[in-house]
DNA sequence: GGAAAATTGTAGGGTAGCCCTATAGTTTCA
DNA sequence: TGAAACTATAGGGCTACCCTACAATTTTCC
């Protein structure tokens, strides 16, 4: 399929795509047409749309997601690589979750005790942390 | 202080910092010297870069972040407005940890059948969810 | 069958949130 | 006094795109 077929399926945009497979996350056949040369995707391109959907979901940059695409998507890669990889990204999110989970306590202390002065102090405490 | 203290206390980056002064997030008093004008930034500053920590950690954007920390060390907001303010913040920060438990528990289904031809057709299942 | 509309291509600029030079003015300290 | 330490501005680079052009190539409609 074209890309703009790839465009109403998913609703991602053509310059995502693009960018996408600039990036070596999806890959085309080139169909020549006179001077021009068309993007020919074929059905694996969804599947790899949908894990790279996923890795943005974990918040990943797009350089891991393509870099663990292949790994996960591949045939190279026996079925106790993929889930010894797996285990390790539940536990990458776990740590995420934790974080915000944290963030999400902080915030409840604010909104117990929103004066000034408690909400002043309190960021002293916990505003320590700058990164 | 100048720059070079806070980057010392925070651990931030000379370039991060003057970026988020530029920003509008933090500010400084001009102190001339000769051609030059260097920036001194007072002690509330501190707090402002632990908020914009805080936001950072919730994955929100520095305009978001610039909008919101007048609102929340000002002294313009009144208590009841910082905390519906901070209530709105709590339940976004839900949302982000409900998505990431999602993903979770898809990279769970993963990991419990690593096999190649399992993992393809749970992909076709999940991987219809592009953005 | 020929013109108009839709689709694709490349190229270029813009955004966010920084990092990393390079070059130069200012202050501090031995 | 002169070198080291600190500061400044200016410029380019990176990520993950978006948003114009403008041109080539279908497809569609009359």
């Amino acid at each position: 399929m074209l890309i703009g077929e790839l465009v109403k399926i998913t609703g991602l945009s053509k310059d995502g795509l693009r960018y996408y497979e600039e990036m070596g996350l999806i890959h085309s056949r080139p169909r020549k047409a006179g001077t021009r040369t068309y993007r020919d995707y074929d059905d694996t391109t969804l599947d790899r749309l949908g894990l790279i959907a996923l890795g943005k979901r974990m918040h990943f940059s797009l350089r891991d997601i393509a870099a663990t695409l292949d790994r996960i998507v591949g045939n190279k890669t026996t079925a106790e690589e993929r889930r010894a990889w797996l285990v390790a990204q539940i536990k990458e999110v776990d740590t995420k979750i934790a974080d915000l989970q944290d963030v999400r306590k902080q915030l409840l202390l604010f909104a117990e005790r929103p004066e000034k002065e408690v909400v002043d102090a309190h960021l002293k405490e916990i505003g320590k942390y700058y990164e």
